[in-house]
DNA sequence: TTAGTGACTGCAT
DNA sequence: CATGCAGCCACTA
């Protein structure tokens, strides 16, 4: 996969499962990081939206390892949400400090990135 | 086709 | 550190 995504994930939402479905177990990405690989740097919010009604739609992802850029785990709107997934992560050996946060630079998905972006 | 919307972000207060 | 706010974007009604 260092070659980057499949050519047949042709929309947005395709690359955007395809993306969170590679995260491996006990590491996280942030929305903006998988807006970048998806090809919109600038979709974030976008990404959001997209694990929100592919939940619904009952699509299997770890959409728990999607993070916000500052480390946390994003709440808008939801009391639920946000415990299940720190129980996830934290299932799966995802460390949180005493403020909640995540440290990215242990736990952030980046193998191979260098690669992607500057291919 | 257009207007709203929100699991985001970075910068300014 | 906590708010506020204006861009940015794919989706949906």
């Amino acid at each position: 996969m260092s070659s980057g995504l499949p050519v047949e994930l042709e929309t947005f939402r395709e690359r955007v499962h395809w993306l969170v479905q590679t995260i491996p177990e006990g590491k996280v990405a942030t929305y903006g990081q998988i807006a970048t690989l998806a090809g919109s740097p600038a979709a974030a919010r976008a990404v959001g939206n997209v694990l929100k009604s592919s939940g619904a739609d009952g699509v299997d992802l770890p959409w728990w390892r999607v993070i916000n850029a500052q480390g946390r785990i994003s709440l808008k709107s939801d009391v639920q949400r946000p415990k299940l997934q720190r129980r996830l992560l934290e299932a799966e050996g995802v460390q949180f400090d005493a403020s909640d946060r995540i440290d990215l630079q242990a736990t952030r998905w980046d193998d191979g990135f260098e690669y992607w972006m500057t291919a």
